[in-house]
RNA sequence: GCCCCCAUCGUCUAGUGGCCCAGGAUGCGGGAUUCUCAGUCCCGAGACAGGGGUUCAAAUCCCCUUGGGGGUACCA
């Protein structure tokens, strides 16, 4: 029996980081098993847009590297797989169940149902009694059929049964079916509702392992029960815990976002996008960290994501943290998914993130980063031989400081004309008393040296301050802020070497101007 | 209310009766390296929810309590 799992995303225009965290587990386990992927869009909610909507959930699953065997786009021999297409299957289904009498026409309405639901409660009775349309005669359903009333079709739960799984994360889970009240399996419209829909679904598509978030184990006593009264074996359950957001015990959702924008908890991804995200031109409200996309557009690898998602909810053994997703491939096991939710870590996933970045040679650093510079308008479309150098050339010196590729715009002096100088730092390192003097005396030495290099120059330093008689951090303070607008950098010579000598010497000049300014 | 699931450092987790006065990671505190920042290297603090059993022995098994979560929809 060859493995086939899924994952079943609503095409809602953006792609939940819970959603894939399911999504990646599905996909492991079939990847592992030499199965199939599927990916099957739940778009009977939306008419309109699906294509729009389904993009991003598309787009996150090519970034991260995840293939689908079938599904939009490639089709498979079990489609289509868009629920809205697939009307007709559920409508057998349905009329089969009527017909065998496994389920019967509901013709009470919702408010109805509700008051007797409130009122058996009141008695502390289960309302698996509920069945007053069953004891309507055919006649009296074809009456109130010809007088066109609405009904929904209703599943008849057989009474008597214990239903039981094997659960592969929660272990043996049993259900009393005595207590189970009648569910709705289609709408007066004739749309199927999730559980029907889902099962239908699962057993068109020969699905073998339904991997799934835990908030599905309560259905899956009614979805086990429609199985066979359809005729259909029962795949195997493995209930994932929740992907809970950071400092709660809820659920991650995009519709808690303004709650997270305070959170201590969300701090570092926040200041994270709200450092990158205006410089390339997105709206910081468009995105967040609540869905996959974010990630890509604060510059975070696939392989860092996937290794904070892998990790969370399942581990390997007592000690590793990193996973690739090749060695995520091989080793993963439904097993050792744990039972208790997991919160998502953004700390422990930027230590994921700059392990990755770290493995990552500086050309393919540089190759990350070009794309930010490109959008922050510091770096043309089709960059030179020259400016490609710098981009390596700067990220090497750089090094483990760019922990994500939108990190390279916190050094955007390399890359412009024109700086700013930090006011804080100016004052601190530029502007006191001695400095502009020896930042002038040592920018003719600067405007002198022979060659450009950070060991010529580190030595024309250290002979200069002797002669000098200061220390030598008082002048590379000073002249890391005046060459560099910043405070934060490489080292002082890297930075002279990358800013270049005539640029150097101008923003000297302009240090020094404004020095002698706020001295006035 | 009823049904189901869950419970180890702040967080992610290891632990399937003795290897555990509980291990790793992350974060935090301190120190070292240093021109800043980042990194790296050392050191440190930090948890078995509570109560009963079972057993020579319990974080591990059982029961209860408490706490958290989910379901109970013409949502998925």
């Amino acid at each position: 029996m060859t493995v086939r799992t899924r994952f079943a995303p609503s095409p809602t225009g953006y792609m939940h980081i819970g959603g894939m965290r399911s999504a990646l587990f599905n996909w492991l386990f079939a990847r592992q098993n030499g199965g199939q992927f599927i990916l099957r869009i739940d778009d009977t909610d939306q008419a309109r847009n699906v294509e729009e909507a389904l993009a991003p959930i598309l787009n996150a699953f090519r970034w991260l590297g995840l293939d689908w065997d079938e599904g939009p786009e490639v089709g498979g021999g079990y489609g289509p797989y868009f629920q809205s297409q697939r009307g007709d299957l559920y409508q057998a289904a349905a009329e089969r169940l009527l017909a065998e009498g496994k389920a019967y026409r509901c013709f009470d309405s919702v408010e109805q149902v509700q008051t007797d639901k409130e009122h058996l409660r009141e008695h502390n009775t289960p309302p698996a009694g509920m069945r007053r349309s069953l004891e309507l005669s055919d006649a009296e359903i074809q009456t109130r059929l010809d007088r066109d009333e609405p009904w929904v079709l209703r599943f008849k739960v057989p009474h008597d049964r214990k239903i039981e799984i094997d659960d592969q994360i929660r272990g043996h889970v049993e259900w009393d079916s005595s207590l189970m009240f009648d569910p709705n399996i289609s709408r007066s419209n004739g749309s199927p509702l999730y559980n029907f829909a889902t099962v239908v679904d699962d057993a068109q598509l020969k699905i073998t392992h339904v991997i799934r978030a835990e908030e599905h184990l309560t259905n899956t006593a009614v979805q086990v029960l429609l199985y066979e009264a359809l005729g259909e074996s029962v795949p195997v359950f493995a209930h994932i815990p929740f992907v809970m957001a950071p400092g709660t015990k809820k659920k991650i959702s995009k519709r808690e976002i303004d709650k997270y924008r305070k959170s201590p908890a969300f701090k570092i991804l926040f200041d994270l996008s709200a450092r990158v995200l205006p410089q390339i031109g997105i709206d910081e409200e468009s995105v967040n960290p609540v869905m996959v996309g974010f990630y890509e557009q604060c510059g975070f690898l696939p392989a860092g994501l996937l290794n904070s998602l892998g990790r969370t909810g399942w581990s390997f053994d007592e000690t590793t943290e990193f996973m690739s997703l090749g060695f995520l491939i091989e080793h993963f096991s439904l097993g050792r998914v744990v039972k208790s939710s997991a919160a998502f870590d953004p700390e422990k996933l930027m230590s994921y993130q700059s392990h990755w970045m770290a493995e990552l040679s500086h050309e393919d650093r540089a190759d990350q980063c070009l794309p930010f510079l490109q959008k922050a308008g510091l770096l043309s479309d089709s960059p030179s031989d020259a400016e490609r150098s710098l981009v390596t050339r700067v990220v090497t010196a750089l090094d483990d400081r760019i922990k994500v590729a939108g990190d390279i715009l916190t050094y955007d002096y390399f890359f412009k004309a024109d700086i700013e100088f930090s006011e804080k730092d100016f004052k601190k390192r530029v502007s006191r008393s001695g400095v502009p003097e020896l930042l002038t005396e040592f920018r003719a030495v600067l405007a002198g040296h022979d060659g450009w290099s950070a060991e010529s120059l580190e030595a024309a330093l250290q002979s200069f301050v002797e002669s000098k008689e200061v220390g030598a951090g008082l002048l590379i303070h000073a002249l890391r802020i005046a060459a560099t607008g910043s405070a934060i950098g490489p080292g002082v010579y890297d930075c002279l070497v990358l800013v270049g000598r005539e640029t150097v010497l101008s923003r000297i000049d302009l240090a020094l101007a404004m020095a002698a300014e706020s001295s006035e």
